[in-house]
DNA sequence: TCAACTATACAAGAATTATTGAAATATACA
DNA sequence: TGTATATTTCAATAATTCTTGTATAGTTGA
């Protein structure tokens, strides 16, 4: 993954308004959601709904297909997965042993570490 | 998790300055790295450093434990597991045999699917 | 074609964030 | 105590992003 996508990602993800329709869309899964359904139930202005849609269109993290007059929006799962990988590549390089807990647990995010301790 | 905790995390991954630090003290695992080691690694000036670190640390993304004169930041796995549990919370509700595949495979991030196809 | 509806594009001001240089704080060590 | 080192804080400017209102484009169905 080239670091211009994945800090164009986070940058989607780093609004409120952005993250809320993000969730809204895993949510909803393989259906989507046309804009103004996105917009209505976020109660936002259509054009504020639009600007942010196209940003996060832009990132890659939603995709959008037309349907007549409708824009059908959707979250793009796989991306998330590629961000994942990318953020944890080479991680604790040198040390495998100190991490192979810690990625053995990402595989099943209900299990939430504790803190890293500071020595 | 709280909605502002992430996007704080998400803010702070959306500055490639702030990924790259991110990256490399994932890198490093548990021994982490001084501030001044992060500054020169990445050719930056140092309060530049200083001042990204001090808003990933903010966001909880980075934690940091004093060393005589030397500061040391290590990079918080547990909470991009928190993260990635609350991004994914509720997915595809009402449908879930349609993200089974995809919540399975993101136990392993080296597998990565094909686009969500659109209708 | 016309009117209603859905959505996006554009422009302007407000608000936020990034970068740099200079100064300040704190620790280490002779 | 005094000096050097490590890091942070502060101030100022530059750049970017957010929100709102208005205008435009495309689609639908009478």
């Amino acid at each position: 993954m080239e670091k211009q996508t994945a800090t164009q990602v986070f940058e989607s993800l780093s609004s409120g308004i952005r993250l809320d329709i993000y969730r809204l869309l895993v949510k909803r899964g393989l259906e989507g959601m046309v804009a103004g359904q996105i917009a209505s139930a976020l109660d936002l202005p259509p054009n504020n709904a639009s600007f942010h849609l196209k940003g996060m269109t832009h990132a890659g993290l939603v995709s959008v297909a037309q349907e007549g007059r409708y824009q059908r929006y959707r979250a793009n799962l796989p991306l998330m997965l590629e961000l994942i990988a990318y953020l944890t590549e080479e991680c604790c390089a040198g040390h495998p042993e100190q991490c192979a807990e810690i990625r053995a647990d990402s595989c099943c995010p209900e299990a939430i570490l504790p803190p890293i301790t500071q020595d």
